[in-house]
DNA sequence: TGGTCATCGGCAACCGGTTCCCATGGGCTG
DNA sequence: CAGCCCATGGGAACCGGTTGCCGATGACCA
């Protein structure tokens, strides 16, 4: 009644070694499955082990040296479809390689980003996912720097994802996808349909996604010798909402244009149902055109032209890079490419 | 050079006090905060603690008792919008609750679940909450039922989210929605514009949330004294390519139906591309239902009507009663209200 | 029958913390 | 000035495991 180990249930090692009458070194060799125990003891052990339905405590190993790794995974928001193909990657590599694997979400607040990254550093995380892109200030820098390394002072790494680098001499892995090279695809295939005022749309203006693919719509525009009107580039965030808001606003003050890039899918998706909302035809009036490729493209009225972004690959190779890093290793920096995937959304400018 | 902690960087507590000149113990108070401490000490472990940019082992915090509790999360997919809802509510109470957040993926296979819940009993999760819905056979709840007990001899506890419940006296928690109810309230609302032939499509066929959503499609009909048509009741899961699939299936057969409620909400996406595709009108030639109320509900063209259930409310919920349940405090089971979201995918039937 | 050796299992140290218990010393009071 | 008390910090046990090292036991062979 007042045993100890009989209390919540939770049994030691040494309840177990009790039971079986054995050292608990011995019940702990028997778990551990290396060292030779004669076939007596380990049916003892092993039917203490049934009894009592027991399981080594894992903290325990891993103090001891030889515990589950684990993998920490920052994120915004993990309702964004995007992000979600992310976190289903990084996920799905962790426990492929045998890691467990922690998520937590910021709402976009730097202080929680630096209490878990500190959290983690305790946990003796192998490594840290920074997922989701930034305002690339010198505060921001200097910030993840310091993240960066105290990570790597406590033996786990820093690895950005979609997130603009540091410095060179970081102790940090980057994984980025081509934003820029995407954009300037994208917007060429829509101005080779001869359109030729074309509303850049949403996309938070610091943030390095979309002014990365600002600037692939701005080098598509010069590539055709065309300078775009500064009034057609419109910012908000990456919301559904904010590109439903921010159209009506277009709409509302008569800008005049032909065609619609959205600096994401989700804006795009808001964007459209103003345009329905205004009884505009897409794309008999207005061409539309996304960035992200989420499952969600295909099934828009009309299906969304857009750039597709290799996102589960992109989570899958963060821990796999990540991980596979030996001490000695340079630090690597991945760029991964996008491609334009042509739907139903663009179609030629009328004369 | 060979200093045992000046290898990779970590540091352990004994260096701290070492290079403060003090004990062991008295760094552990200075940093636990509440032993009486003096001034000048602390200071002089403080410094050193900076210096070294010492975070005392969470492992080993957690042998000795005074670790950050953990949670962990089970479902089959986190890409699916609704799970991710959930996935958000989760996080986000368990951390404002003060909790890890471990997740895991198991695409379905339940030996990945059994591996994960054992790995979780290893660590001690305070909670093991799993996700979604499930077959509901004599081996679903003898296998739910052991992981149920292995977790609460543990000490932790089992919380099935929108999973069938067990028998009575299971040590779990349950958070259900009304999948029948719901289901019943939009069944009426598109039989009460006239429609009389209403397809029912997708889910798989043993899978509880489809059957209690197909209960209340039946349960709707028999309330208006009708009995529908067995062919009118298409099976596949929950994807938005079996809505497609489906639905170019049973239009090719040349079903006849004016309305279609899907299981969810990306089922009816697939579905509404297909009649899309097929030169329909919705709601025009064919009203069109959904379930789920996912953010792009809203986007779709025509706008979806559908069933909001409330996923992350869910998913904070389950925290929430697993956490906050005592020993002595009865096992919990809630179930959640929906309700239907009329958008403009329903129309009346005409005559 | 006795010696040698491989096999097996226990003791104790260790992982990196926390905390109980006690010794010390300084300040305050009588 | 002596005595008492309390503030402070150190030593050691403990949390629940692992593992190096060594001794005991039994088998096998000469």
């Amino acid at each position: 009644m007042t045993r100890k180990s009989e209390d919540v249930g939770r049994s030691t090692i040494r309840d177990v070694a009790a039971r079986a009458g054995v050292s608990a070194s011995t019940v702990s060799r028997v778990l551990g499955g290396v060292y030779p125990v004669s076939a007596a003891t380990r049916s003892r052990v092993m039917r203490a082990v049934r009894e009592m339905d027991y399981v080594a405590d894992a903290r325990a190993k891993a103090v001891a040296g030889v515990g589950t790794p684990t993998l920490a995974f920052v994120l915004e928001d993990i309702t964004g479809p995007s992000f979600a193909h992310m976190a289903y990657g990084v996920e799905r590599e962790a426990t492929r390689l045998g890691h467990l694997c922690l998520v937590c979400g910021t709402e976009g607040d730097v202080r929680h980003e630096l209490e878990f990254v500190e959290m983690m550093r305790a946990q003796r995380a192998a490594a840290v996912i920074l997922v989701g892109g930034a305002a690339d200030t010198a505060e921001y820098r200097e910030r993840t720097r310091r993240m960066a390394d105290s990570l790597a002072s406590a033996g786990s790494r820093l690895v950005l994802c979609g997130r603009p680098p540091l410095g060179p001499d970081a102790p940090v892995t980057v994984i980025e996808y081509d934003n820029e090279g995407g954009a300037y695809a994208l917007v060429a295939h829509v101005l080779a349909q001869g359109h030729e005022r074309v509303l850049f749309l949403g996309g938070k203006p610091d943030h390095t996604t979309a002014q990365g693919r600002e600037r692939g719509y701005l080098a598509a525009h010069r590539a055709r010798g065309l300078e775009p009107d500064p009034a057609l580039l419109r910012h908000g965030d990456f919301t559904r909402d904010a590109g439903h808001r921010l159209m009506r606003e277009a709409l509302k003050e008569g800008l005049e244009f032909t065609a619609v890039v959205a600096a994401t899918d989700m804006v795009a998706a808001g964007a459209l149902t103003a345009l329905h909302e205004a009884g505009l035809d897409v794309p008999g009036d207005v061409s539309l055109a996304g960035y992200d490729d989420i499952p969600f493209a295909r099934d828009l009225h009309p299906a969304l032209t857009t750039v597709h972004v290799p996102y589960e690959e992109l989570g899958r190779l963060a821990v796999r890079t990540a991980l596979s890093r030996t001490a000695e290793a340079p630090d690597e920096h991945l760029l991964l490419g996008t491609h334009v995937v042509v739907r139903d959304s663009v179609a030629a400018a009328r004369p």
